[in-house]
DNA sequence: GCTTTATGTTATAATTCGGGTATCTTTTCA
DNA sequence: TGAAAAGATACCCGAATTATAACATAAAGC
């Protein structure tokens, strides 16, 4: 099932927007504002989202960049005015489309298919990496060498790094994707379930190592 | 180099759709048919197809499904007419994006932006220079001797100075680029890194240079 | 209820960077 | 030509960053 999250403070134009999702088979998570929006992605997965850019606190153009940075999500923009410049801002923020309201609905079903359609969709229960595979839905880590069950924050750390493999991702983004937004310690908790998690893979698979890069985060890379 | 596949049988359109691509960096090559077009892509390989909707032969819809089946090409649709049944057969037919004429440059710049975004074109997150390839997620720097990783401030430095090639550079810009406004320290503190830096590329890239203008700054310049 | 495991904290060790400084080299121009 | 300025180079060392280990709870399993 592909999950999209809408967002607008506007109910009306929310309804309407789930709505027409939904009649196409879309599961829709709604939100009235990016505040909540970015709560929501804490519990919930989600394939696409569809933001107004007209909100009160957190509007369209900032929820846009933090999806696109922090959460790798195609974005498309719901605004009323059709200026230039607004687009401008749009696109640089990230987003992958921009209607212009009022929209049919099928101009809207049509882009959210070409654009899941363009992103190939991975959203699968397993990721490969060298000779791991991690998979989502049972929470194990497979190699040649087995079967290896970890702990839930090493998975989850290891499934960030792994979805991003080779770039590198700050101990603030690691630590705000897995324990959540209003987690009090410190960052030294990354440090120690690095260092936990790389001797789990030095045994278990020695061509997946993660790479310290100083001043800024950690790296999953694969050996060949 | 990014390089574009712009078809159109109006020849006064073609050639305002790749001037304007031509102006953003973009290598454009042209056809007058969905024919020439599909000629074309077997010496070249392109990264995105920007297509007419109306042409005789092959037209907009037909080349479109060749592109993405054949050459998973990502396309975008331009047509006179805006009527929802067009956009839906360009949508069915395989397009990523639909653009109704007559449309501002603009608008063109940052649809294909977006898309080569959505596609995780490398070129959005990397700066080719030389040999080199500053690869800004990764953190890596790339060339054919490998990769090489090297300490943050060395780093920065090196895409600050990629970033604006050929251009001078003053220590002054460079250091509150890199270190902030509110840095303390001597502008020595450039003359080493720099000095470690070219040490470094010496051996990685010798083709990539650091040159000194005396009483200015550095900038870097490629040989041949 | 006892043992084991998970997870965060704290303390300490290890490492690497990055900036300072001293000295040598080159350039410039009086 | 030579003194002064700018830059190159070599080296040092403190401090910030990270690694490691040991510990303290809490939760889960038996």
């Amino acid at each position: 099932m592909i999950r999209i999250l809408a967002v607008d403070d506007d109910l009306h134009m929310l309804n309407f927007v789930s709505a027409e999702l939904r009649q196409s088979g879309y599961e829709v998570i709604e939100a009235g504002s990016g505040e909540q929006a970015l709560l929501c992605l804490n519990s919930k997965t989600v394939d696409l989202a569809v933001v107004d850019v007209m909100m009160p606190g957190i509007d369209g153009f900032e929820l846009t960049q933090i999806l696109r940075k922090d959460y790798n999500l195609p974005v498309i923009l719901l605004t009323a005015r059709h200026h230039i410049e607004d687009k401008e801002r749009g696109f640089l923020a990230g987003s992958d489309d921009y209607l212009v309201k009022p929209f049919e609905s099928k101009e809207l079903l049509y882009r959210v298919k070409a654009i899941l359609r363009r992103y190939d969709h991975p959203a699968e229960n397993t990721l490969i990496i060298g000779s791991l595979t991690i998979d989502f839905k049972s929470y194990e880590v497979r190699s040649n060498q087995g079967i290896l069950l970890i702990p839930l924050k090493e998975f989850e750390l290891l499934a960030l790094l792994a979805s991003k493999s080779r770039q590198v991702l700050s101990r603030d983004l690691m630590i705000e994707r897995i324990w959540g937004i209003d987690f009090q310690g410190d960052e030294q908790t990354v440090n120690v379930h690095i260092k936990r998690l790389r001797q789990r893979l030095e045994r278990f698979a020695p061509d997946v190592q993660i790479i310290t890069v100083r001043g800024v985060g950690y790296k999953l890379e694969v050996n060949p």
